[in-house]
DNA sequence: TATTGTTATACTCTATAACTATA
DNA sequence: TATAGTTATAGAGTATAACAATA
């Protein structure tokens, strides 16, 4: 057992940073395949707010802008998400999701309040993580 | 019970997770990629100790043996490992790092001990960030 | 000329199933 | 029969470059 005065390295924190992820991952793939999705088009769901162009997705999933068009493609055909023209500019297309859209990803937020990984911590150990994490 | 921090729910946490560690990502494929190596290459090379089978491999990344065989061909097209048969079962291959890939691993490990997003955290900070997510 | 979204291309990662050579 | 590793296959995600439509 770690004791509060052992200095931790960098390294240390990024392989618990990624076994930690893993848990989770685990968790959020079994979440997401219920409804037919893969984690990554889970997290699109997810970061889709209001009608908004495909570029802002690429920025808001960090990714380029030409994965937007397979990943949502993907999606879309599921009848989650809309493509619309942007009157304003008619190079734009305008992503929303649909009722059925937003119906799942009310769902997948709600399952994804269960994490069994997160199980064993307590309300106070829950905000120290928060904090920190927060700081990365 | 309530200390005097806001309590937090899984999915806060796992937003928080999955931030923190798409900040850390760019930092260990900018490091990989330095190499020649992608994340998941270099997260093999990293998890490769003693000489062991394809199989301890494939359960300590958790994922199917088969994707196992593609990883390892590309990074011993390198040089970087290497397969040996077993004595006592000839099915089995033993993996192992050459000489290059121990070099390569040593300087992988270094560069990941300076993570800029892991610079803001004081020496407390991180022994208590480790021990929250060793219990994940 | 510059920008938005798409397409074409190529590569990596992934799991499933079938195969081989051993055990 | 069972197991270790491979191969074949298919699908998903990724970036780069070239393209059409629009600004």
């Amino acid at each position: 057992m770690s004791s509060d005065t052992t200095e931790q390295t960098d390294a240390v924190i990024v392989g618990l940073l990624f076994a930690a992820v893993q848990a989770v991952h685990v968790h959020f793939e079994h979440v997401a395949s219920r409804y037919g999705l893969t984690v990554q088009q889970a997290k699109f769901l997810r970061s889709l707010e209001g009608p908004q162009p495909m570029r802002a997705v690429a920025v808001q999933n960090s990714c380029d802008p030409s994965n937007v068009t397979g990943v949502i493609d993907r999606i879309e055909r599921l009848g989650l998400v809309q493509r619309t023209p942007d009157p304003s500019d008619r190079r734009v297309r305008l992503l929303s999701l649909t009722a059925e859209g937003r119906r799942v990803r009310r769902k997948i937020d709600s399952e994804l309040d269960h994490v069994p990984a997160l199980a064993g911590l307590s309300a106070h150990e829950r905000s120290e993580l928060a904090r920190l994490l927060a700081l990365v």
